[in-house]
This record gives C-alpha cells, structure tokens and sequence, in this order.
DNA sequence: CTATAAGTTGAAGTCGACTCCAAGTCAAGG
DNA sequence: CCTTGACTTGGAGTCGACTTCAACTTATAG
C-alpha cells in the first residue's frame, strides 16, 4: 500500500548502533548482502536490512564469532527453518548455548552480589551458608544449574583465609 | 591444618580450562600475579590460584576484556569492596551490565523459539500475536523489559512479506 | 565556480587475545 | 652418558574484527 521507505548508510548506522564503516565491512565479507545502490552508487537500506543488522548487532551481544552468524541471517530472511533439519538442529544447539551462558552470566551477578553483600555485613570467618544467601535474592526460584566446579570461587571469597 | 596443596602448570591447565600458554600469558601482561617458582623454576599453584583463573574464565564467557578484569581479581583476592567506594561502583556497573546482557541473550532465544514454532506451525502472513507467543513459554512472567528497538527483527520473520 | 557534505573504493593498519616457536634447563630412566 | 618429558624464557606470528586512509565522485548551497 505505502512505498517502501529507504534509508541512506548514515541513517542505518544509527538505527543500529553498528557504524558506517562496520556496515560496508560486513557487505565486504558478505556477512550482508550486497546493499542496492542509487544512480550515485550510494547505498540504500530497507526496513528489512535494518532488521538484518539488529540480528547481527543481537547475535554480537551473544558472543557469537561473525562466521557463526551466517546460517542464522539466512533463517532471519524467509528461510522456513522446518524445511532444512540441519537448520533446526543448528538453533537447538544454539538455544542450548546460549542458556548456558546466561547461567553464567547469572552466576557473576551472584558473585558480585555475594562480594556487595559482604561488604554491608562485613562477616569475620565462620562459614556461611552460601545456598542460603544465593537463594534470598531475586523472588526467581529456578533450577540453580550452577555447577560445583565453577562455584568454586564462592569459596575463596567465602574463606579467604589470607 | 593440612599442607596447601599445589598444582603444576598443566593440572591448572586442565582442571580450569585455560591452555597452559594462556595462564603464562595471563602472568605475562600481569592479569595473574608472578606465580612462586620451584627450585628449577617451575610454576607451582595454589587452590586460590585456580580460584582466581576460574573467575577469568567466568568473565570472559560474559564477553569482558582482560583490562576490565584487573579490579575485578582485586576483589576476589583479599579486598573489601566496601572500602573502597569506586570498587562498588564498578561492580554494581558491571552487575546492571550483565543483567542487560541477559536480557539481549533471552531475546535470542526467543528469537530462536519463535523460529522453531513457525517452523511446526506453519502460519502464512496474518499478524499473530508475538506478546503471546513469548509468554507462554516458560514459567517465569518476568518483566519483559525487551525494547521495541531490539525486537524488530522479530517482525520482520512475523510478515516476511517477500 | 568553489566549498562543503555525504558518500564511494581498495588497501593498509591496529588491537586484543592468544598461539607458536626456538633455545634452554632440569630430573629421572635405561 | 643420552634421551625423554615437563617445564622455562623472549619473541614472533596469527586471527578476527574492525578502523583508518587516500583518492575519488556527486549533489547542494552560497
């Protein structure tokens, strides 16, 4: 019903938050795709590209290498995931990942927590129960999938005999 | 009451993750304090040590560099972060930090999960939904701070039309 | 007509984080 | 005594992801 709306590279770069430059890198290595050009050669970007780029600025955020991403932006465009099993598995796993990581990061979060709390009680020695103080933050019960061998700098802290 | 045990380089190696190469190049650019040496000069490390290269490797998973760690170790160490007024400040900066990491890697899930269910479905064009679709899954309502910003690529997979 | 702004290109440079290498030491086994 | 293995050192090389650069084109405003 309306014409598409286009916008110039400087626009996009701020739509996105990815510069100019980075924006021209990624067409480069063809992370993009080649970005239609006006008579001028200057490029133009869709809706549809912004959107692109906001994956790719989301994935960055994941940690996710530039290679990595490819299969993802051809899912984001109008691939139907269903029809190439090899995709679906590559998102599971994916998922997986990426969970895994915000158990992670939660984990920092717990010991930053942990080291604030200290300073406010200021506790000498005596063990303290550890669950207990993960548990009373935040009213989110879940799975506590933290595992022993990277909770083990709990237990520096929680020591520190030094 | 019993000895402090110690660890060779390459059973830090193993039981922390980080290549032997790494952890001397950690000591290198002083990230890890100069390790206490053997008579022959090799490296010897303690339970507190692993505790330390255990955290690295924590925080690199949440994407930080090796110059934003320096304070960070300092308060693993043996500091009170309550003395220290700036320390609080950067741990309850990074702490906002993450917790907005988590919040860009949920999306990704949800992006992933959408993707997924599109597949099983199969809906063609119609506007469905997406507040919906997001909260049904998992239990948890969770504030569901996620920008309009950020979430445009989900409608771009929602009318794909193209 | 010229200056300014906004873009173009290909190539080179930078930076963080490793990763590898050569040359050497030391201890134990055959 | 020689070899093997586990380490040491300093320094060089690699790799991913930009970032900067020089030289150029094109459009608009004064």
């Amino acid at each position: 019903m309306k014409e598409e709306q286009s916008y110039t590279i400087k626009q996009t770069a701020e739509q996105t938050g990815i510069t100019e430059d980075t924006i021209r890198y990624y067409e480069k290595i063809a992370l993009l795709p080649r970005a239609e050009r006006k008579d001028n050669g200057h490029r133009i970007y869709r809706q549809e590209d912004i959107n692109t780029i906001q994956l790719i600025a989301c994935l960055k955020k994941t940690g996710m290498p530039l290679e990595e991403m490819r299969p993802f932006l051809a899912v984001s465009a109008d691939t139907d995931p269903a029809e190439y099993p090899e995709l679906v598995e590559l998102l599971t796993s994916h998922r997986k990942n990426i969970l895994s990581q915000i158990a992670s990061l939660q984990q920092v979060v717990d010991f930053i927590d942990m080291k604030l709390e200290e300073g406010r009680y200021r506790w000498d020695c005596s063990d303290v129960d550890l669950d207990g103080l993960l548990e009373k933050r935040m009213g989110e019960p879940k799975p506590k999938s933290v595992s022993p061998v990277e909770m083990s700098y709990f237990s520096v802290s929680a020591k520190a005999g030094r």
